[in-house]
RNA sequence: AACCCCGUGGUGUAAUGGUAGCACAACAGAUUUUGGUUCUGUUUGUCAUGGUUCGAAUCCAUGCGGGGUUGCCA
């Protein structure tokens, strides 16, 4: 029996079909409404991929609006790095970039309309007094002493406001709602307070700065958004923001749908905790590519089209759920197998020397480019009598399912010949600094001889005279626990020690050089690898991105 | 314990009154000049109890569990 293609869609899509197919729009408009106070993460990559496929998929529009109403902790430095990653990951607003301070001449002519309606009106309690008059989640609040005052002093009031008559905090202009509802953001909320502070946008010509709830709601409203989709901590709000939209002559009524946030095990993504992995040092900045910010994760290696898929699979619903950070590696590997060009390097070397082979020739191999697409041809490595091999791919003393080099044991060099392990050179401590090989003729590139002998395992490795010298990266998950945040005790106390491991002796395959600083490769066997953005033709620094899948070493821990 | 939201394998997500499916993870095998990729197979699930119905993950009731809300933050 067939089974017919999945049609399923997430219950926002369901909405926006029934509003198309209901005639209640004929289009769509959604939009991403950062506040420039930090830097983007993957969480926002979530809603960034939600809101801009929307557009996309119903042929509408997606704005780009700052959320910019609270100068104290705004900066334009925001602006351009929020962009910056949008654009990285593949979303483009076109000419539809907004603030939410280019409307606050509205916003104020807003509230002046709601102090003539006898909808809101200046309170002068100070912010203790008016915490303790809303009440609490089990008691009904009071209502202020200057709940009453008359439509126009409280004109009057707001005015001198406006005209920095007062000092910040001296008083407020509250929406009039109902102190007794059981949502407490109905309880009179503020919708203006005073903040003699410059705005990265409007300077000085402000001393009173909207709220969020005053503010976000009628942009929507300005901007003509149909759908103003939002996490759920907003769902209280949504009362309230029902509430302006009904008693403002806004143009239009968006509907704002809450959905769960994204939550990824091993990290954290709270705008302050990230913020204190960076000052306090943990990391090396807002970029580390051990961050979960969008920033990290591009310079980790990660393709923009590896999140934008992540972001796809994990859904979009209402319940809180917690993503493991397995999927999101998972669908990294998948586009960097199809997309990454295959090379050889040598992280921890060891000296091979090839005894059978003749001093001073060097001979040139051929390799396959990637393997998933043959297309794109083969690349040539020089080969020759020194070579460095992985330290790992040798013991001395193997256990039974060791298929690499160990003495007296034959393995395939990658695109080269078979070596046999004649000798172990080992200095003065007992470590071993070089190999002493045969190798077969017989066996050149994939050959296999004609005695019909078998090995099991192939092995990389870097022409020793033609090595590049590089730094490689070796970057693991930042915490050590699932939840870091919720196990107890400073989420601090469960970074990972092991989550950056500087190899500063890699050996690389010559054609590396030619890699740029933000270009994935793989390398082979090992995993994938990002060129840093300080890596430069003298000092080459490769990131780790993801490790290859490896079952060596999962069979290795179960012995 | 006021109000609001939400409960489907280990994780995430489908099924919209009619076969509980998919992805990841895990495990086993095949293929392989990457212990990669690919392919095949296996394990594990509707929070509970009642009700409505020929039939319930889906509708209703109650209970239980999780999350949110008491900023002049967003």
């Amino acid at each position: 029996m067939s089974v017919s293609p999945s049609t399923s869609k997430d219950f926002i899509r369901e909405i926006i079909d029934e509003d198309l197919s209901s005639g209640k729009h004929d289009t769509t408009v959604t939009r991403f409404p950062p506040e420039p106070n930090g830097y983007l993460h993957i969480g926002h990559a979530k809603s960034i991929c939600l809101n801009f496929s929307i557009a996309d998929e119903y042929g509408g529009r997606c704005h780009l609006r700052f959320d910019d109403t609270n100068p104290v902790k705004e900066d334009a430095e925001y602006v351009d790095s929020i962009k910056e990653d949008i654009n990285w990951l593949g979303f483009d607003w076109a000419d539809h970039i907004y603030f939410a301070s280019d409307y606050f001449e509205k916003l104020y002519e807003w509230a002046v309309y709601l102090i003539r309606e006898g909808k809101a009106y200046v309170d002068d309690q100070d912010a203790d007094e008016i915490r303790n008059g809303r009440g609490n989640l089990q008691q009904p609040g009071t209502e202020s002493p200057y709940r009453g005052r008359s439509v126009e002093e409280n004109l009057t009031i707001f005015e001198q406001m406006k005209s920095g008559d007062f000092g910040n905090g001296e008083k407020v202009l509250r929406a009039k709602i109902d102190m007794d509802h059981p949502n407490l953001n109905m309880r009179d909320p503020v919708i203006y307070r005073i903040l003699h502070e410059d705005h990265h946008r409007t300077g000085d010509a402000w001393c009173i700065y909207p709220m969020y709830d005053f503010t976000h709601g009628q942009s929507d409203a300005l901007e003509f958004i149909t759908h103003s989709l939002c996490t759920l901590e907003f769902e209280n709000h949504r009362p309230l923001y029902e509430w302006f939209i009904e008693n403002l002559p806004v143009p239009s009524s968006p509907r704002q749908i809450e959905f769960s946030r994204l939550n990824l095990n091993y990290t954290v993504m709270s705008k302050r905790k990230l913020l204190q992995l960076v000052e306090e040092n943990h990391v090396t900045g807002w970029d580390d590519p051990r961050m979960p910010t969008i920033s990290g994760i591009r310079r980790r290696g990660y393709p923009a089209e590896a999140v934008r898929n992540f972001c796809k699979t994990i859904g979009i619903t209402k319940f809180q759920s917690v993503n493991d950070i397995a999927l999101l590696e998972n669908s990294v590997r998948e586009i960097l197998n199809k997309k990454s060009s295959r090379f050889m390097a040598v992280l921890d070397p060891i000296k091979v020397v090839i005894t059978n082979y003749p001093d001073g020739e060097t001979e040139e191999l051929e390799s396959v480019i990637n393997p998933e697409d043959p297309s794109l041809g083969v690349r040539k490595i020089p080969f020759g009598r020194e070579i460095y091999i992985e330290r790992d791919d040798f013991l001395e003393d193997p256990p039974k399912k060791f298929f690499r080099l160990s003495p007296g044991a034959e393995v395939r060099l990658r695109a080269a010949y078979w070596i046999k392990c004649e000798k172990v050179i080992k200095d003065d401590d007992g470590e071993i600094v070089e190999l002493h090989c045969t190798y077969d003729p017989a066996t050149k590139s994939g050959q296999n001889p004609p005695d019909g002998r078998k090995v099991k395992a192939t092995i990389h490795w870097v022409s020793a005279p033609h090595a590049l010298n590089a730094e490689i990266r070796l970057y693991d998950r930042l915490f050590g626990e699932e939840a870091p945040d919720k196990k107890g005790g400073s989420f601090l106390e469960h970074l990972n020690p092991e989550s950056l491991k500087v190899l500063p002796n890699g050996k690389l395959e010559t054609n590396l050089a030619g890699v740029f600083p933000g270009e994935t490769v793989q390398f082979e066997r090992l995993g994938y690898f990002c060129a840093d953005k300080e890596s430069s033709p003298d000092t080459l620094i490769f990131n780790r991105t993801v490790g290859l899948r490896d079952s060596w070493s999962k069979a290795k821990k179960k012995t």
